[in-house]
Order: structure tokens, then C-alpha cells, then sequence
RNA sequence: GGAGGGAUAGCGAAGUGGUCAAACGCGGCAGACUGUAAAUCUGUUCCUUCGGGUUCCAUGGUUCAAAUCCAUGUCCCUCCA
């Protein structure tokens, strides 16, 4: 059965809402954070482990279990949830990012991405219906349609050309899509352009996906800019879809993309901070290299319901980092990822309670202190 | 007792007359990280009142100039007895 969405209530006074996403007989509410699993792993963390941070729906990324396992593979293995064992929802990116991260190793044409296998040097075509075919193999439950991720700064030409050609894409992704099992969303490109990002979003909403994601955000603009990127595509989305604001993880850009409308969100930040020994706070970041909490016998947040801050001081972790044991990694993104969670289950009960704008004063003033410009 | 080899910054280790306050690695101290080519990358690491000052086991010497050459001493390692 594929998976549900529904529009539950809408904020009083900001555009955020709140909803459900139903599968598998399980409710998951939104708005919600998702962690990255690009090689059908969240890195460092067991299922279970995810389970018991409360998250939802997981990524995996096309391009990279393409070249390896190979989505055959994981075809043959009974489909990504079965291969890793997780029965929660999958959503796969569709290697769009790719066309955006490895832009040196790239060559894109009309047809779709030119790659270099990474491994083994072989030529690789990545098209659009080709993407959709890998991620039917691969059996995730939201499927993304095959973009170009535009850098920033980018030209007001060059993001034209490339945003026709995105929804060029789209068209042929969903003309292949057969839509057993998974749901479809098609990805608002723009740049900085509000005009673009408006017909691109009007375009995309024409061939009637399942969702929207909005994409080319945080991808070196500065915060305003990015939130106003957001502004300007999701008031062209109907309001019975769920939006999908890729890539964005910063805990403030999850409060205000959330007051902007935005649905669900996923960012490799917690896992990767939390491989780099930082961990995320309610009073902000902090480095746990850092010497100060060489003789921190506290825990990293008192409120956490985390399995690390139930269990585990800040001296002990900053042990684990320095001395490069895997557990540490694993405990920062056990914590770092139920941060995430938590905050978003914060949104929620303010959008319930209509009273977002004071959460988001009262989220700046723990989180940057007196530092935070507007 | 004899014969060799060695001692360089917190550690390991280059350097063997000037371009050496001394490569590089580790460790230390910081910073970055937003649809993961990232358990990665960057900066910094003798003292300084930023003019400079004091270094390469110790002392003495050669030289315009010494971590580098010579002498003596101290300590360490290897082999032979």
C-alpha cells in the first residue's frame, strides 16, 4: 500500500501545518525530520536504533546504491526494507544531488547525467526514467523525480535553461513511473529567481505528482536567502500534498521552514556532526574536542530522553571521539538525530497550539543566546 | 674489556656549513560541515610587550657563518669477548 498524507490543521499565524503520514497501519505526524541512510544505512546506527530515536521515514540515495550494491541486488534481496531491515518509510533521493556534488566528475546533457563510475572507472548515463526504474527496484516508498540540483550563485540563464530541462525531466520520470507500492514527487528548482521557482512549482503542480520537494537550497546562499527561496515556491503548492524541503537540517532552518509550510525535511548534519564530535543543544552546538568537557561528568542535554544522555557524560564521549572509538560516533548520532526529532515534535505541539512565533523567540534565544542577528 | 652506531621541538622522524625557528607524521589547541566521493577537511602548535629573543644532549673550539665540522664529557643502542 502506498503511502498516505493527510492535512491535519494549519498554524493561526504562520503558513505551517500540521499532518499525518499513514503507511504500514503506523501514523507518523508531520512537520518531521528524516535521517540519511545513503547507503542503505543510517551510518553508525542499527534500526532499532533509529526506532527508538523516534524517526520516521529514512533516506537512501539511487545513485550511490546503483553503482554499489547495484539495485539488482537489492531488487533480488526483496527490496531496500527487507535488504536492511527496516520497516519504517524509505524515501530515495534520485541521485540529483549527485549532479550537483560530483560536479567536476559530470557532463550533462539532455538525455540525462554523465558519470564516471567512482570504482571502476566505467562511463555512466543517468537519466531520468533510469532513475525511476532503480528506485522501483530499489522499493522505496517516496520516489524523487531526477533533477539538476543548481549550485549557488548560478546565472538567471543558466537557471532557466536548467530548471526547463528539470521539468522536462519530471514529465519523462512520471511518464515511466508505474506507481505500484510508491508515491511520486516532483522537485521545484528556481535558484534564487522567485519567477522561476513559481513556474517551475505552477509546471510541476500541472502534472499532479504526489508531493513537492523543494530543492537548491543550502547550497552555500545565506539563511535569508534560503528561506526566501522556500517562500517563493511553496505558495504555488496545494495544500493536500506533502512539501519536502531537501537537504535542510540546521535546527533554526527547520523552525523557519516550518513556519513557511514545509512538511519534512532531511540533512546529513547530525550524522556527519556527530562523526566530527559535535553534538546539538537546545542552548546550541558544541564540540565535545573541545578541552572544557575533558572533566564534564554531565550528560550532553539533562532534558534528552536519548539512550547517550540517559547513559553517558560528556567526558566519556569526548573519550570515545579522541580516541577514535566507533561508539562515540554512534552515541553523538543517536543524540544528534533525536535532537532533530525532538525539535520537530516541539513544532508540532506549537503549531497545535498556535503559538509558533513565540516558540521560534524562545528557540533563538536558547539556541544563539543574545548572538543571533536577524 | 673491544668495535661500531646514535642523541633534533610534547612524541616519532628528516635535515649533515649559510636559503633553518628547523620538512613530514602523530599528539595538542581551535574552526568548518545543510537531498553524505565526508568517522572528513582547514588553520594553528619554542617564547614574545611582535621590535625581537632563546633553540637541535653538555661544555669548549674551528669559521664571516654551526643542528650540521673538531675535541672532551654524559647517556642510549647493536655486535664481539
Amino acid at each position: 500500500m502506498k503511502l498516505q498524507f493527510e492535512l491535519v490543521k494549519k498554524e493561526k499565524n504562520t503558513n505551517a501545518r500540521l499532518g499525518k503520514i499513514i503507511y504500514n497501519g503506523k501514523v507518523y505526524e508531520t512537520p518531521m525530520f528524516m535521517p540519511v541512510g545513503t547507503q542503505a544505512t543510517v551510518k553508525t546506527l542499527s534500526p532499532e536504533e533509529i526506532k527508538d530515536v523516534k524517526a520516521g521515514i529514512i533516506l537512501a540515495n539511487t545513485y550511490h546504491l546503483w553503482l554499489r550494491p547495484g539495485d539488482d541486488v537489492i531488487k533480488d534481496a526483496g527490496g531496500l526494507h527487507k535488504f536492511m531491515n527496516y520497516d519504517g518509510p524509505i524515501l530515495t533521493d534520485s541521485g540529483g544531488f549527485q549532479v550537483f556534488s560530483l560536479a567536476k566528475k559530470k557532463d550533462i546533457t539532455e538525455e540525462g547525467v554523465h558519470f564516471k563510475n567512482q570504482y571502476n572507472g566505467d562511463n555512466l548515463l543517468l537519466t531520468p526514467e533510469k532513475s525511476i526504474l532503480i528506485q522501483e527496484n530499489l522499493g522505496s516508498d517516496i520516489v524523487m523525480s531526477f533533477d539538476e540540483c543548481i549550485g549557488y550563485p548560478a546565472t538567471e540563464d543558466y537557471v532557466r535553461k536548467s530548471v526547463e530541462r528539470t521539468l522536462r525531466w519530471a514529465k519523462r520520470g512520471k511518464d515511466v513511473f508505474k506507481g505500484k507500492d510508491q508515491i511520486l514527487f516532483g522537485i521545484v528548482q528556481g535558484g534564487i529567481y522567485p519567477e522561476i521557482r513559481r513556474h517551475c512549482a505552477e509546471e510541476l503542480v500541472k502534472m499532479n505528482f504526489d508531493g513537492y520537494s523543494i530543492g537548491g537550497t543550502s547550497v552555500g546562499e545565506d539563511k535569508k536567502t534560503q528561506y526566501q527561496m522556500v517562500s517563493d515556491s511553496v505558495k504555488y503548492l496545494p495544500e493536500d500534498k506533502l512539501r519536502y524541503l531537501m537537504g535542510v537540517g540546521d535546527p533554526i532552518d527547520l523552525v523557519e521552514n516550518v513556519i513557511r509550510g514545509i512538511d519534512i525535511f532531511d540533512c546529513v548534519s547530525p550524522t556527519r556532526l556527530a562523526r566530527h564530535g559535535h553534538a546539538l543543544t537546545k542552548y546550541g552546538k558544541i564540540n565535545l574536542k573541545n578541552a572544557k568537557y575533558k572533566k564534564d561528568f554531565t550528560p550532553i542535554s539533562d532534558t534528552c530522553d536519548c539512550y547517550a544522555c540517559k547513559n553517558y557524560t560528556k567526558a566519556y564521549i569526548k573519550h570515545l571521539i579522541n580516541a577514535e572509538e566507533t561508539f562515540g560516533a554512534r552515541l553523538l548520532s543517536i543524540h544528534n538525530i533525536r535532537y532533530l526529532v525532538n525539535l520537530m515534535e516541539e513544532l508540532r505541539l506549537a503549531i497545535k497550539e498556535d503559538r509558533l512565533l513565540e516558540y521560534r523567540k524562545e528557540f533563538i534565544k536558547n539556541y544563539y543566546g543574545d548572538d543571533y542577528e536577524k
